[in-house]
Formats: structure tokens, C-alpha cells, sequence
DNA sequence: ATGGTGGACGCTCCA
């Protein structure tokens, strides 16, 4: 009895609402994890999702930016849990607890979108870059102390390609925020002291190239191919090891109106 | 070295 769990950077739930559907129907996932939502509360489509069988949501969103969505074909094991992460006031995460056939007690599920970071790697002259450092900062500090007893699986846009196999270019990319040494330093030491397996480099070991985000500033997206893995699914060792498959699906950048991410699954069980 | 595109919002910000 397999459970997945799909996460997508939607880049407007709105405008891609039928694409979202389309990917509901193709995968069936039984949970979804939105980022970017970029809508409040009361405009998510919510009777859509219900109708789609997905009838238990987790909406945490603001008017125009940022803005996360977990929903669910089964309950919720709990009462959605707000949480802060040096936010200030943006609405990136939400988290829910599932019950995952074939583990122990019930899974803390964490649907997460990391701020960009801007275009300056330096956080004394970029605020943005400043708070993205913070964030990170808040996320290890939660997952090494109140969290670390959970078995936290953690999803979303992190913003951040920490391999040189998660990026069309190591060298060129060195300089450009999302593949930076700070960040990509803090992003493994979040992942190695919370104790986090990658399960998508558990499924595809490096050296593979692996990319979730393709800009919409080239001309040609699947020609130049140069991407980046900025989306992630990290969990606690106990469930790393019902993992069974991970997919990502890289044809849904080449849809009408796309995303610049594509969803990402992972299959447990 | 530069600018390229896209979404929300409302005379501009963010990615």
C-alpha cells in the first residue's frame, strides 16, 4: 500500500489551476505540497481540490507573493501547525502530520519556501540575501532543537542547488545566489545535523545531473537545459527506508503557461 | 557584460 508525496512550485494556484489538476489526475498523489501559491487564504481554490478528492487542506497564504498549500485525500493526523521561521510576516511554510503506512507513529510533514535571496550574495549590502541566512538559520536551529524528536520529512522550494550536480554549470553558477558557498554550506549543515537523508540523491546518486527549476528567461528551456535543483524531499532516516521511488517531472516544463519547477514525487512503501 | 520572461497588482515588486 504505496503513499506519495508530491511537491510543486506552482508560481500562481490560480492561474495553473488546471494544470494542477491534470497532475492530481496523472499521479495521484495522496498528499500535494504547494509553494507560491500567491493568493489569500479565502481565494484558494479550495472547491476544486475537494472535488479532485482532496478534501483536507492546509492553506497558509498572503495577497500576491509566497503563500504554501498541503492538501490531502486522508485527514490529517492533527491540527496543522503554524510555525515560524524568521518569516517576517511571509507565509512560507505550513506543516501537517500524516500517518505513513509502514512507519512508526505519524510523520511531521514540513512544506517549506525558502526566501530567493536576491541577487547579491552578500548579506550586508542585500537585505534579501541577509534574510534568506536567516531562515536557514531558523530552520537548523528548529530541526537540531524542538523538532529533532519528530520524523520530520521536509519539502518544498529550498531555493538552493547545493551540489555541483544540481546545477547546468558549477563554475558559472558559483557567484549567482542559489549556488553560493554560504548557503550551500548552511543548507548541508541544516540537512547533515538535523539528520536528514536527501531521498531524491538517495533515489539518483550523484554524479547524475539533476534539475527542478528551468528560468523563463531563455529562449529555449529543453535546448540549453540549464536548470537547477532548487526543489528538495528530505526526511528522517525511518522514513528514508520505506522510500521506493522518486519521479520528477521534467515534461511539465514544457506545458502551456508552466511553472518554472516541476513537480517532484516520492513514493514510500 | 547584459538582459532576457513571467505573475500579481495597480502606477512596481518579486522571482
Amino acid at each position: 500500500m504505496a503513499f506519495s508525496i508530491v511537491t510543486w512550485n506552482i508560481n500562481s494556484v490560480r492561474l495553473r489551476l488546471p494544470i494542477v489538476l491534470e497532475l492530481l489526475e496523472t499521479w495521484q498523489p495522496d498528499v500535494l505540497c504547494l509553494q507560491e501559491i500567491k493568493c489569500p487564504n479565502d481565494q484558494f481554490p479550495s472547491a476544486a481540490f475537494k472535488k479532485a478528492g482532496y478534501e483536507h487542506l492546509a492553506v497558509h497564504g498572503q495577497k500576491g507573493y509566497h503563500g504554501v498549500a498541503t492538501i490531502s485525500r486522508s485527514a490529517f493526523t492533527s491540527e496543522p501547525e503554524p510555525m515560524s521561521f524568521c518569516d517576517s510576516g511571509h507565509t512560507r511554510h505550513i506543516a501537517t502530520r500524516h500517518k505513513i503506512p509502514g512507519v512508526d507513529g505519524t510523520a511531521l510533514l514540513h512544506n517549506f519556501y525558502v526566501p530567493a535571496g536576491g541577487d547579491e550574495a552578500n548579506p550586508d549590502i542585500n537585505p534579501k540575501f541577509k534574510h534568506k541566512l536567516e531562515f536557514l538559520n531558523a530552520m537548523l536551529e528548529a530541526f537540531t532543537g524542538n523538532l529533532a524528536h519528530e520524523k520530520n520529512i521536509v519539502v518544498g522550494d529550498l531555493n538552493i542547488a547545493p551540489s555541483e550536480h544540481d546545477v547546468w554549470s558549477h563554475k558559472q553558477l558559483l557567484k549567482v545566489v542559489s549556488h553560493t558557498p554560504i548557503e550551500v554550506d548552511l543548507l548541508n549543515k541544516l540537512r547533515d545535523d538535523a539528520a536528514f537523508t536527501d531521498l531524491v540523491r538517495q533515489h539518483f546518486p550523484e554524479p547524475e545531473k539533476l534539475f527542478s527549476w528551468w528560468s523563463y528567461r531563455s529562449r529555449d528551456w529543453a535546448v540549453s537545459d540549464r536548470g537547477r535543483r532548487l526543489d528538495h524531499i528530505w526526511s528522517h532516516a525511518d522514513i528514508a527506508a520505506q522510500l521506493s521511488g522518486v519521479d520528477i517531472m521534467r515534461d511539465a516544463r514544457g506545458w502551456l503557461k508552466p511553472s518554472d519547477h516541476v513537480p517532484m514525487r516520492a513514493v514510500f512503501g
